[in-house]
DNA sequence: AACTTATATAATAAATTACTTATCGTCAAG
DNA sequence: CTTGACGATAAGTAATTTATTATATAAGTT
């Protein structure tokens, strides 16, 4: 319905991601949102927009407003991707490839 | 040095995340990184470029070769800014939001 | 030295993004 | 029924992105 392009091209922009962390600890309006920026209402209910379509947050109708909250699987998404990166690192901690980096880097490190 | 702006940036092309769940693997050449794609050598030095600047991948020198490998620190970055969210999700699991946002679904449909 | 392989850089064009202001629709209070 | 608060949409614009082809650089081979 809505990929990883998507996803994380939403979460490139520090707007978006204070928006998301604001609503990391509940649910929130429009103007709520809107208020800690300088930036006019329309340019938040664009990042909204973008966040919804991204399948990361939610939209719920109560009167005239229109409260958001984070969508929980989106966000399982990304997280399942990355977590495939950081499995791999953790695999590959002692492998060839790591241990060429840190000769390389010259930095020395707390191989084992 | 690079922000979450450019990481999160990096993420959002699939030819880039590709070129990063190859690097997983292991070390790759840039030809090696190339040729699963139907796409030019340059733009895939510049891809790799993107992911550099996001502090994703390293480069190592060996002589005409540049093997690419992930660079964990930078993937940790993201990382833990997502786990931010996800312990959001987890904590906030039974608490109202999550309460009228099943009730409010079940009920109507709503449009943008 | 000349040639090939591996990669990077430059110039450019098309598509996308992230704002702005202006306007529109809807609910709810008086 | 009018008004004000809340929010979405439209049109315009400047900046950024992603590809292309052409060219440059640097190391390895003969």
């Amino acid at each position: 319905m809505d990929g990883l392009d998507t996803k994380f091209s939403a979460l490139a922009d520090p707007t978006r991601r204070a928006i998301l962390a604001r609503l990391s600890l509940g649910e929130a309006t429009v103007n709520e949102l809107a208020r800690p920026f300088e930036m006019s209402q329309p340019a938040i209910s664009q990042h909204l927009k973008v966040l919804e379509d991204a399948g990361l947050i939610l939209r719920r109708v109560e009167g005239t407003k229109r409260p958001r909250r984070l969508a929980k699987e989106g966000i399982e998404a990304m997280d399942q991707w990355l977590g495939m990166l950081r499995t791999a690192l953790e695999k590959n901690y002692d492998r060839l490839d790591g241990v060429l980096a840190n000769i390389d880097t010259q930095k020395k490190g707390e191989m084992r």
